[in-house]
DNA sequence: GTCTGCATGCTTTAGACAGCATGTC
DNA sequence: CTAAAGCATGCAGAC
């Protein structure tokens, strides 16, 4: 294949100067290929290849042509906050030639209008499809759009988003990035692009499977070599051997709890680790101020041997230093559930897949096999560029016969093709919502553009003509020769709940009076379809059921499944109600056996949902309602008593710092800047200072 | 009485997006 | 509707 060189490139000067400076001299093979089909004269595309195929530099040099020749915006969309955060670092070199570089997503929120300033933007999928929502002119002016990491069209409960932004977004230019997928001629002529696709990769990875083989194991390729390991368990024997070549292993397992077991036998193999650099990285972990104490001993014992591992119940900050840690190549070992697998760019020499299999929460006992997507999603990232001359990919089987049968599957086969996942009255009628909400127009305008989908047209009639009657039904929208939202309509959409998550609080609201029960609004939230969800071991059950402090609104079901769900919201509400008493957290991680990351991601949801609930009921004149879900809402945020909710307006102040200030009679911003040696006799000198200026600001922002 | 080893039965099981106010990551 | 690993429990036997 032919390689571009920088200087050939039909590019601004400018531009080939920002990719020297990160050394760049010639255009990788998939960079080539897109740019000979007309990347730089802004041909729409539809781009398949392997994670870390240098897919990131096309969307760049697409996004810049793009905007040097007078375009006037480009958005870049992701899965995830922290690609979309990834990117946005990324992304900023280009400010260099006066393109400005902002960020949104749920979590760093840039006002809507601010982003007007922005030629280029980085944002999640949702936050995409919720700004289309509210509909701020500078979205109308983006006239080109990066869709990365498309495949997530597929996935059950985001795939539903992704394929609503597409069908928005392919009314503009276009250049969609994805994993590799099967059927990608048939969504590129969906997509009205070209389909490039390559299988090239900047280091070459050996996929195999890893079988028990007379008193040892085997491990074979696809390429035909095959070697031989000693010992009784494949995981370990594999690892001490890619690890003793002074290589590094990424290794998945199915549970948290297997992840953290196999760390533990993985340390117990005493790899050689330096021990300054192990000693500055535990000292980093101490340092980590968001999580519990279980989590960082147990983190500790592992990283002293070079070993870690890494799940969604870890804090953000304890991720983070495993991360960095693994990266500067002083952990060895990381034993992760699939988390590591699409996040972010994490690779190592070797990965090892230890289970094809996972439980399915749906059907007791079923143990579902994973799809080829993310089999190929965690082998991607084995070998490590600049370290590693290729990367090896393993499958643990048990045996001869499972080896083949995993070796056909996962190895030889192209990934599951892609396909609509609107086909459920949930996310359709969400998705209808959002195109209502966008403007009036009549059923047929809007039965036209949800024929744009990648659903069948008999399933878009279908839905169609049950969902506009049921959105008028319960009052979301009204139907007078056009379509448009009712005052509720337009806050469900704005407030990007799901109209049956709307339906549900209006409809227990109306039924009950208000009550001063925080339990029962947080479990009615919590139970909602919009509400997460958490395993209740047994013997929990009866507790949560015997504890509550008043009644929910939800009578107990009689059904199994109801039941389940109905537990679970309950032990969320019971561990919400926990935090705004200002129960300290270790406590709450102990009491019902969760990690520092549920905790945090279960605050988060319930933020939301509290304040969208605040929001529904104030739309629908309950009041009484209406204030204690404001109440409630202000609470959930900072996890905090009422009297404390002055005083954490500060940055810096949270529960902790705030409740000391509080019991020393510092109860709101104007007492700290009033009291700068108290605060900082309170809280020592260098945060005490910070939190003095901090609230400086809160009080100057005021006035 | 107490400790150990083993068989048996019970329990548990991945991830992560969305609002707003505030300041502009 | 098709599971499997880990851990707790309990029992027998040795000392």
């Amino acid at each position: 294949m032919e390689l571009i060189d920088l200087s050939d490139l039909n590019v601004n000067e400018k531009v080939k100067e920002v990719l020297r400076s990160r050394g760049i001299v010639t255009l990788n093979p998939v960079q080539s290929e897109a740019v000979r089909k007309g990347l730089l004269e802004g041909k729409r595309l539809l781009l398949t290849s392997p994670t870390g195929s240098g897919k990131t530099l096309i969307a760049e040099l697409g996004m810049i042509s793009h905007l040097l020749k007078g375009g006037r915006r480009a958005i870049y969309t992701t899965p995830l906050r922290a690609l979309t955060s990834e990117k946005y670092h990324e992304f900023k070199a280009w400010e260099s030639l006066g393109i400005k570089v902002g960020m949104t997503s749920g979590e760093y929120d840039t006002d809507d209008a601010w982003l007007r300033n922005y030629q280029l933007i980085v944002t999640t999928y949702e936050k995409l499809d919720s700004l289309w929502r509210h509909g701020p002119s500078w979205l109308f002016e983006t006239d080109y759009f990066v869709l990365d990491e498309f495949h997530y069209i597929n996935d059950g409960e985001r795939g539903p988003v992704v394929e609503s932004v597409a069908v928005k977004a392919k009314r503009r230019n276009l250049l969609v990035l994805s994993a590799t997928i099967s059927n990608h001629s048939e969504i590129a002529k969906w997509l009205e692009a070209e389909a490039v696709t390559t299988n090239w990769r900047p280091v070459p990875l050996r996929e195999g499977v890893l079988v028990p083989d007379r008193g040892g194991f085997v491990v074979s390729f696809a390429d035909g070599s095959s070697y031989k390991l000693r010992g009784n368990d494949a995981i370990l024997a594999f690892t001490r051997k890619v690890v003793d070549e002074g290589g590094q292993v990424l290794l998945f397992r199915n549970s948290r709890r297997m992840a953290e077991t196999t760390a533990r036998k993985v340390a117990e193999l005493d790899l050689e680790v330096k021990r300054k650099e192990i000693e500055d990285l535990i000292a980093k972990l101490e340092e980590v101020d968001d999580a519990g104490s279980n989590e960082k001993e147990a983190l500790r014992e592992l990283l002293e041997r070079g070993v870690a591992f890494h799940h969604a119940g870890l804090s953000r900050g304890l991720r983070e230093v495993i991360e960095d840690g693994f990266r500067k190549r002083i952990i060895k070992v990381i034993t992760a559930t699939p988390t590591l697998a699409a996040g972010v760019n994490l690779p190592a020499r070797a990965v090892i897949i230890g289970d094809i299999y996972r439980f399915n929460r749906k059907i007791l006992g079923f143990q579902e096999e994973i799809s080829i997507m993310e089999y190929k999603q965690m082998s991607g990232r084995a070998g490590r560029p600049g370290y590693d001359s290729e990367g090896e990919a393993v499958i643990v089987v048990r045996n001869r016969r499972d080896a083949e049968r995993v070796f056909k599957r996962y190895i030889l086969s192209p990934p599951e093709p892609i396909q609509s996942r609107l086909g459920n009255e949930p996310a359709f009628y969400s998705f209808l919502l959002g195109l209502i909400s966008e403007g009036e127009s009549t059923v047929e305008q809007i039965r036209e553009l949800a024929r744009q989908t990648l659903l069948s047209r008999e399933l878009v009639d279908r839905y169609l003509d049950s969902g506009i009657p049921w959105l008028e039904e319960n009052g979301f929208i009204e139907l007078d020769e056009k379509l448009f939202l009712t005052k509720l309509g337009r806050r469900v959409a704005d407030l990007y709940i799901n109209p049956f998550t709307a339906q549900v609080v209006k409809d227990v609201l109306r039924k009950n009076e208000a009550v001063e029960c925080n339990l029962a609004y947080l479990h009615l939230l919590a139970w909602s379809p919009d509400g997460p969800f958490v395993g209740v071991s047994k013997g929990e059950e009866d507790e949560l059921i015997e504890n509550v402090s008043c009644p929910p609104f939800l009578d107990e079901p009689e059904d199994e499944d109801d039941f389940y769900k109905y537990v679970s919201a309950l032990k969320i509400a019971s561990i919400l109600n926990d935090w705004i008493e200002e129960i300290e957290e270790d406590v709450i991680l102990g009491r019902y056996g969760i990690g520092s990351g549920d905790l945090r991601s279960l605050v988060e949801t319930m933020d939301w949902l509290t304040y969208s609930a605040y929001n529904v009921a104030q739309v629908l004149g309950l009041e009484e309602h209406a204030d204690v879900l404001r109440r409630l809402n202000a609470r959930v945020e900072d996890g905090v008593k009422e009297d404390l909710l002055e005083i954490v307006r500060v940055p810096g102040v949270g529960r902790k710092r705030g409740r000391v200030l509080f019991q020393n009679g510092l109860t709101k911003p104007e007492d700290l800047v009033m009291n700068p040696e108290k605060v900082k006799a309170l809280l020592g000198d260098k945060i005490g200072d910070k939190v003095v200026k901090e609230a400086a600001r809160v009080i100057g922002g005021v006035l």
